[in-house]
RNA sequence: GCUCGAGUGGCGGAAUUGGUAGACGCGCUGGAUUCAAAAUCCAGUUCUUCGGAGUGUGGGUUCGAUUCCCACCUCGAGUACCA
């Protein structure tokens, strides 16, 4: 009986579905354990063989963790939510919800055979309204809350307005906008009510401000910072530009510093760490306050170097620093006009491009040095950027190199401030070798305490203190897009009122059209079904706007991170309809185990996620502070693209004969291709040289001449599914392909293609779909073929070749369970005899290392070892049941379906899954001997086989009589024999 | 520029606390089986001038280094005027 994997597969596959083997339970005698993979966006491209990658490994990873006996949650669902699903009803029309139903449909077959152990009860949907409704949940706690810093966590509003009733602000110690206005309660009592919300706007964990915005014109809405890369767009690489708009804001940088800090207390991959810690970008220094000679604004600065405060030759604004217009004095006011006019043009892109090329312009004005009262010079530079710190540096050339190139630039002075360091090449920024002098009280001291004691001094003059600044920015939470969550929000005279959470979701309307408005404003604008009825407390038609108890919806909708960063924890109750889950869920569940997902979303999911999960904990909704205890970023696996070499003749004089005879593109082999890019053209390539001038002659009877130069030599990517395991091309498949039927061979022998890794995609004909592996292999070949290419974390290329091996593993594996006539089960129920010790070794090194390896998540390895474990067994001619039964409960993580079925035929009625991991004996791998490797100065010469229990005496004197070690040592004594029992020797000399 | 990661056969990779470098698989070579092919099985496969040499390069520590230390080179990822 041969191995059909495709009978067996489905088989099993159905079972599961059927039975719903993987179902979680929310109560459990069991201890849990939650392994979690970040759910994808279902694109209409389907998946490819890199993308189930990290899903396998979790996978084998559940499994594992049930066989050890756990109450296992291993949950999927769809980030469904997104701009592809939109652009694309832009352009035809169709409903997102339609495309994003069709795509699902499409992952979850995809995902169905590749034989997960995902509990599909479970699933979530974030643009399913079921699911939403507490994402907008969430929005409103973070609008009704506060950050207090005294007790450093968000508070409800309440606690605020009573405080403000009580002792106005000036006692309050939040995080805030930075233009308070200070009140007393009485004041605070005083204002109207609009007054009083615009305020607690100013303090909400999200809020409604006018910000400077990330606008991407093309598609037409604003980008969070984490979606642009290199200055455009992550989505289309379309340019973006900077606007104010009004916008909702989330808050995050009030958990700047816990969000570093609680990176210490979570399992997660250092570089992930490191760039979210680059991301958050501390740094400690002070704030300066400078004051403007003539005027009474005053220019605050923060600088990490407060101890250099006495090399202060110029000052720097932001171009669009907002005090430039008012202390410029007239004789510059041309010139710094046309300078703001000129960087506001520029684009982000190439203000970034361009970083040295020096450019600013004096304003005319001075600041007031607040020691030496020296007046300084205030200049504008676009080196100086508005949206960190305050958008003002004082410029210190000696110690930081771009205000040291400025000034050069500029012929401004160059004070030194440094004991004994040259500065007339470069500015000098080592903190640690520095000695200050010519400063006044700082001379002499140390960094460190210079910089203590310069803090201390600004304070003691009211003209600054210590700070801490992160380059951290609250997150904008508005898009101008359709396809995402509707906020809960209502507009009576412009201020914001939250729906009551009671009337969620707030579903999405209907549109006729998903781009903006005729005057501008977002998608949303378009629904005529989009007002808020405070009475009947349901969304209205638009012409019933009366203001006074019919007010109109907000037009945003929430960006793609927002539905993302609570998921984890829905899974655990995702079907309740009255809380965002139940206490009895998020108590037994409490937080992921293991989460395994790309690197890619280090600084924008995780980071988001994490700040939800803090401030759900701060309200007690969730009792842990982060949301995932252990996480891997899984590889990227690339393609290996296959290319074919084209030679296209070039000729000379052709001009008047364009048309008449199209030129041919011949393919020849990889080394004429090479030594021809080189210039030096073969034999071979010379006669398709020949043939070319002569098939002019014939088709067009034309004289024409070669020229070299005009020659066109291209590689051409072929389809990699056209190539067999030896790099041999399938010419006849390639040429009925339609793209490539004008391709003429220069030789009848076979093809080798040349190749090449590249990322996995469309227009490189490199993608290789997993339905495609299951079909011709199964899923258990894919899932262990996947796993052997190497160490989850690295990248690595995809070549389809190499699945003959873990697919020739699968057949071996399942033949030795088929040793009877005729290839018929066959088992034998005695156990293993006495002196077939052998077996038992196998199985028990076996368990062992894949118990490690799955323990590391080495899983590359584990493969391996199943591969020895069979090879052996079989050489063994193994057919004992109590040997056989535990291997496959090894393997079953694995390949779950071949496992299923060969437990079956070993006569359990039961699925395999919950079957109990065997149990390591150590007492079976004891050896009485050991082959010592025998070193001469390190290398190995020969090996010797010794009793275990040899004392090293006993094993020197063995070793030294024998006649190689004479041979190696040739007369010489050596200078000193090493031996580590049980391990190695090694002689000296 | 800065931060992080990685360099081992023709290829993917293994060597878990310093102790037999190249496990396992692909590919390749030869053989068996077959009318033939596929499939399967067996043997070999780092280089070598057959002494040895060898884990990107150069140095160091050690009886012993792919593993630890220093310097450098190359590739990849992230980040980018962060005051």
């Amino acid at each position: 009986m041969n191995y059909d994997f495709t009978e067996i597969e489905a088989k099993w596959q159905k079972y599961w579905a059927v039975n719903q083997t993987f179902k979680a339970v929310n109560n459990s005698d069991k201890e849990k354990f939650y392994v979690l993979d970040m759910f994808p966006y279902p694109s209409g491209a389907g998946l490819h063989v890199g993308h189930p990658l990290g899903y396998i490994a979790s996978d084998i990873y559940a499994r594992y963790k049930r066989h050890k006996g756990f109450n296992v949650l291993h949950p999927m669902g769809y980030d469904s939510f997104g701009l592809p699903a939109e652009q694309y009803a832009i352009q035809t029309g169709q409903h997102p919800a339609i495309t994003t139903e069709t795509n699902i449909a499409r992952y979850r077959e995809q995902l169905d055979k590749i034989g997960f152990s995902f509990d599909w009860s479970r699933e979530v949907r974030t643009s399913n309204p079921d699911y939403y409704k507490w994402t907008q949940w969430i929005f409103i706690q973070l609008f009704n809350s506060w950050y207090n810093n005294d007790s450093n966590k968000a508070e409800d509003i309440a606690t605020l307005v009573s405080i403000f009733e009580k002792e106005g602000n000036e006692t309050v110690n939040a995080v805030s906008d930075e233009d308070i206005v200070a009140f007393t309660a009485e004041e605070w009592k005083a204002f109207d009510t609009k007054k009083q919300q615009e305020i607690l706007l100013q303090y909400r964990l999200t809020y409604l401000a006018d910000t400077e915005v990330n606008w991407c014109p093309a598609l037409g809405t604003v980008l969070a910072n984490d979606e642009i890369v290199n200055g455009v767009s992550e989505r289309g690489g379309h340019p973006v530009i900077r606007k104010k708009m009004t916008q909702w804001s989330m808050r995050i940088s009030a958990y700047a510093q816990r969000l570093l800090d609680d990176l210490a207390t979570i399992d997660w991959p250092q570089p992930l760490k490191d760039s979210q810690t680059n991301w958050i970008g501390r740094s400690q220094g002070a704030s300066a306050v400078f004051k403007v000679k003539g005027h009474d604004a005053v220019i605050d600065v923060f600088t990490t170097r407060p101890d250099t405060i006495f090399g202060v030759s110029f000052m720097t604004l932001a171009p669009e620093h907002e005090l430039v217009s008012k202390i410029t004095t007239p004789e510059q006011k041309a010139e710094v006009e046309a300078y703001i006019e000129a960087t506001a043009k520029r684009s982000e892109r190439e203000r970034m491009a361009d970083v040295k090329t020096i450019s600013g312009v004096f304003t005319g004005a001075f600041a007031e040095h607040p020691f030496t009262k020296e007046p300084i010079p205030i200049w504008i530079g676009d080196y100086v950027l508005a949206g960190y710190g305050t958008g003002a540096v004082m410029a210190v050339p000696c110690g930081d190199q771009r205000d040291y190139d400025f000034a050069k630039h500029f012929n401004i002075p160059i004070p030194n401030i440094f004991e004994g360091v040259d500065i007339s090449e470069e500015a000098f920024a080592d903190k640690e070798k520095t000695i200050i002098t010519n400063s006044d009280f700082l001379n002499g001291l140390p960094y460190k305490k210079a910089m203590k004691l310069a803090i201390y001094e600004l304070e003691k003059i009211g003209q600054g203190k210590g700070k801490i600044n992160y380059r951290l920015r609250d997150a904008v939470f508005s898009r101008q897009r359709y396809w995402g969550e509707p906020f809960p929000v209502y507009y009576v005279d412009g201020m914001p009122q939250m729906i009551d959470a009671k009337h969620l979701p707030i579903a999405l309307p209907e549109v006729e059209k998903y781009l903006p408005t005729e005057t501008g404003e977002p998608p949303l604008g378009n629904a005529t079904v989009w007002a808020w009825d405070t009475v009947s407390n349901s969304v209205v038609d638009n012409s019933k706007i009366n203001n006074t108890t019919v007010w109109p919806l907000e037009l945003n909708t929430m960006p793609g991170w927002a539905g993302s960063s609570f998921y984890f924890n829905r899974y655990m109750d995702p079907n309740n309809e009255n809380e965002i889950f139940s206490k009895t869920a998020i108590d037994y569940w409490q937080d992921v185990d293991l989460y395994i997902g790309g690197s890619e979303h280090a600084t924008g999911h995780l980071l988001y996620a994490r700040f939800w999960q803090k401030f759900l904990f701060d309200k007690g909704v969730v009792p842990k502070n982060e949301f995932a205890k252990k996480l891997i970023n899984q590889g990227m696996i690339t393609g290996t693209s296959a290319f074919v070499y084209g030679f296209g003749v070039g000729v000379k004089n052709i001009d008047e004969n364009k048309g008449v005879v199209k030129l041919q593109r011949y393919i020849v082999p990889k080394y004429s291709f090479d030594k021809a890019v080189k210039g030096d053209f073969d034999d071979l390539m010379l006669s398709v040289v020949e043939k070319e001038l002569s098939r002019f002659k014939e088709v067009g009877n034309i004289d024409v001449e070669w020229d070299k130069s005009l020659s066109a030599l291209t590689p051409l990517h072929v389809d990699v599914n056209f190539i067999d395991a030896s790099n041999v091309l399938d010419k006849e498949l390639l040429l009925n392909d339609i793209k490539y039927s004008d391709l003429e061979f220069v030789s009848e022998n076979e093809y080798i293609v040349g190749r090449e890794v590249e990322k996995m995609s469309k227009s490189k004909y490199n993608v290789v779909s997993p339905d495609s592996i299951c079909e011709e292999y199964g899923a258990d070949s894919l899932r262990l073929y996947e796993m052997f290419l190497g160490p989850l974390e690295q990248s690595k290329p995809w070549n389809t070749a190499g699945i003959t091996g873990t697919h020739g593993f699968l057949k071996k594996l399942w033949k030795l369970y088929h040793t009877g006539e005729n290839g018929a089960f066959y088992v034998t129920n005695s156990p293993p005899l006495e002196g077939s010790g052998e077996a038992l070794k196998t199985l028990h090194k076996t368990i062992k290392k894949v118990e490690e390896d799955i323990e590391n998540f080495s899983f590359n390895t584990s493969v391996s070892t199943f591969m020895i474990a069979v090879n052996e067994l079989s050489a063994q001619k193994c057919t004992s049941r109590s040997i056989l039964e535990q291997l496959i409960i090894l393997v079953s993580p694995y390949a779950p379906h071949i496992a299923e079925e060969l437990w079956n035929k070993l006569g359990h009625s039961e699925s395999i899954s919950t079957a109990p991991f065997p149990k390591f004996d150590a007492s079976h791998l004891v050896e009485s001997s050991k082959e010592y490797p025998v070193s001469f100065n390190g290398k190995m010469r020969f090996k010797l086989e010794l009793p275990m229990d040899f004392s090293k005496d006993q094993i020197e004197e063995a070793v030294m009589s024998h006649e190689k070690t004479i041979e190696q040592l040739a007369g010489r004594a050596p200078k000193k024999v090493i031996i580590v029992p049980g391990k190695i020797i090694n002689i000296v000399g």
